[in-house]
DNA sequence: TCATTGGCATACATAAGTGTATGTTGCGTC
DNA sequence: GACGCAACATACACTTATGTATGCCAATGA
C-alpha cells in the first residue's frame, strides 16, 4: 500500500484525516503512529515537538484551503449558483475538516489567526461577487459578512444536513440579496 | 471563600467556568480537583465516571441555556431591536460557553443533541418574530434560520469583535430582512 | 567502496491522567 | 453516645502520552 519510507507530507496528510474525523485531540505522535505502522522515532525524525508539528498541520491546512472551494464557488459568474454553494456548505468534501478546525480555533491561537485569514479572504470574495451583480458599494460589504456567516453557523451546527435550504428557498433569497 | 465542603454543583459550576476558558479538555478530574483544593475522592464521590461527569456537565449547560439571553433578547418586541441583539451576540456572558460547547459538540455526540434541541428552539423563536412583524410564513422560515446561522457563525469566528457590524447596518438588515 | 545521511527502532526517564479500594472525619439523629 | 452517612483523603495499579539518547540499516554519491 503505501511505500516502507514515509515523507513528512504523509504525517501531514494523516493528521488532516485524523483531525477530520475525529478532532484536534487525535494530533498526537503515538496514536498517529501506530497508524502509519511505524514508531514515535518516524515523528521526531521528521518534526522537533508535537507543538512544531502542530504548526506545520496549520501550515499545510492554511496551504489547501488558499483556493479552496468555497472561493472557487464563490467566484462563479452564476450569483443563484453561486449563493446556493455558499449557503448550501456543509459535507461536500472540506467541511467537516473546517468544523475540526474551527473547533481547533477556539482554544489554539496560532490557528485562529490562519482561519481569519481565510475568513476574511472569502468575504472579500463574496463581496466582489455581490458587486458584479449591482449591488451597492455599503450593502455588499454588510450582506456578504452576513451570508458568509450563515454558511460557517450552518457548517457548524451538530448536523448540518439536517438544515438544508430547498432550491427554492435559495432562489428567493438569492433575489432578497441581490435586491432584485 | 468556598465552605469547606461541597457539593454536586461547585463542581458543576467549575466545569461550565473551564468550559468556557479552556476549552472541553479541561474538564478531566485531576485539575478540577486541584482548582477546588481537594483531591479526586471528592470527585470519584459526587461522580460515578468522568463519561457520567461529562453527561452532568452537559445537562447543567441545558438546564441554563434554556431560557438564555437570545432567546429573550428574541422575545422583545421591537425587532429592531430583536435583531440587532441576535446579530451582534458575542461575548455578552455566555457566548464564549457557547463557542465552547459548541467545540465540544463536533466530537461528542451527546452534546451534538443537546446543542441541536436548543438551536432549534431559538430558530422558531427568532421565526416567531418575524412573523409577529409581517413576514410571511415561507420568508419567516428562511429568514430566521439563515439569522440564527449568521449568529452563531459570526461567534464561531476566531475573533468575533473583529467583525461587528454598525449600529446603520443592522438597521438596513432589519429593513430587508422585514421587506420595509 | 565507503562515509554520509535519511528513515526509522529501541530503551529509558518522566509526567499526567483514570479507576478502585479502603481509611478518616465531622455531623445530625434517634 | 453509638450509628450511619456524606464528604473527603490516601495509596496503589494501570494506561497513555512526551521527549531524548542511541543504535541500526539501506540507499547514494564522491
Amino acid at each position: 500500500m503505501q511505500p516502507p519510507v514515509l515523507g513528512t507530507d504523509d504525517w501531514l496528510d494523516l493528521a488532516l484525516q485524523e483531525l477530520k474525523d475525529h478532532g484536534y485531540g487525535a494530533l498526537r505522535a503515538l496514536p498517529l503512529a501506530k497508524k502509519l505502522k511505524v514508531t514515535r522515532g518516524s515523528f521526531y525524525h521528521h518534526f522537533e515537538s508535537l507543538e512544531a508539528f502542530h504548526k506545520a498541520v496549520i501550515g499545510h491546512w492554511a496551504e489547501r484551503s488558499s483556493g479552496d472551494l468555497i472561493k472557487a464557488s464563490l467566484e462563479a459568474d452564476d450569483p443563484q449558483m453561486a449563493l446556493n454553494d455558499l449557503l448550501q456548505l456543509t459535507l461536500r468534501s472540506g467541511a467537516q475538516l473546517e468544523r475540526a478546525v474551527r473547533s481547533w480555533a477556539t482554544v489554539h491561537p496560532l490557528v485562529a489567526i490562519e482561519v481569519e485569514k481565510i475568513d476574511d479572504a472569502r468575504i472579500k470574495t463574496a463581496e466582489r461577487l455581490l458587486l458584479r451583480n449591482g449591488v451597492t458599494k455599503s450593502a455588499a460589504a454588510t450582506r456578504s459578512k452576513v451570508l458568509y456567516w450563515a454558511a460557517i453557523g450552518r457548517m457548524m451546527l451538530p448536523f448540518p444536513e439536517h438544515n438544508l435550504l430547498t432550491k427554492n428557498e435559495i432562489t428567493k433569497l438569492t433575489s432578497l440579496m441581490l435586491g432584485k
